[in-house]
DNA sequence: TATTGTTATACTCTATAACTATA
DNA sequence: TATAGTTATAGAGTATAACAATA
């Protein structure tokens, strides 16, 4: 493997630095897109208070009203116990309610409140931007094949 | 927005849960994706309590040897701050080794110990094997074209 | 027995500010 | 002034184990 190959100088400091192995490996480029994107998302949305977890709540509430904590977080792979706080955050901030569950005294139904709707409008628009300019380099087809190919990976392999 | 859109029930535990709006969001996908291919790399290399981010440091270094610890943090995205504690982790383990640059007393040359080459290459070994597990429904081409798109991703735009 | 939600805890990654010593 | 490395600290996500109340 280290054979005959072409050797960069000992001291690389003033070099280019050569990534080799690394950039083909997916996880690895999976991996620094995903920051890239969360740190982006948080800056854009920062003075909302909304981190990307919480808006994933938010819109799977928004469309599954009634839903439950443990069903929710299951949907996003979140566990139970660190769904607490974050569901605790979203109370707190007045943008969701719980109801009682008629017939299952263990559970709350969740549900965005009129401020947790408006909240996810508000921030709908604010990622439609903040992905329009992160994704500037990709046309249309481009992002639909990459959500694609992210889809073909299992975590269940 | 909310208008004659057809309504699930109030209780959405019973049937399907609609992913709706964060399905069309790249960031979400990859953020989910970059989870699931963390959580699995550090599942198959937790023995050698190698982590990502300590692998790509490895890497690096086997292909630049010498580089500093500044520069490998830029090359890998990792802040200085933060460099210090993954570089005490590999050398508290003997997988590198600080020299001294002559010429600048301020910065240290890092390189793979040989133990630490040893470890590089049953990393990457192990590694191989995650990927191909992981993107076991991706193709050599499909592989390639999602580096190439998540390397479109900018995040300076 | 299994499930819902909870508490407590720990680890990793990331972020900022401020410091030192050298350049 | 700028750079290399450091310290201290905080926030966010994820992970496990154990518990109470209910199914």
């Amino acid at each position: 493997m280290t054979e005959r190959m072409p050797q960069v100088t000992a001291d690389a400091n003033q070099g280019e630095v050569r990534a080799g192995h690394l950039s083909g490996l997916v996880g690895y480029h999976v991996r620094r897109a995903s920051n890239a994107m969360v740190a982006d998302f948080a800056e854009q949305l920062q003075d909302l208070g909304i981190r990307p977890t919480l808006f994933a709540m938010l819109s799977i509430l928004s469309e599954n009203p009634g839903i439950n904590q443990g069903l929710l977080g299951r949907t996003l792979g979140i566990q139970r116990a660190n769904m607490v706080p974050l569901v605790s955050d979203l109370m707190g901030r007045g943008l969701i309610e719980r109801r009682d569950v008629p017939g299952d005294k263990r559970a709350f139904a969740l549900h965005l409140t009129r401020a947790g709707a408006a909240m996810f409008e508000q921030c709908h628009d604010r990622i439609a931007a903040h992905e329009d300019r992160m994704l500037s380099r990709l046309d249309e087809a481009e992002r639909d094949q990459l959500i694609d190919l992210l889809g073909k990976i299992d975590p269940d392999a």
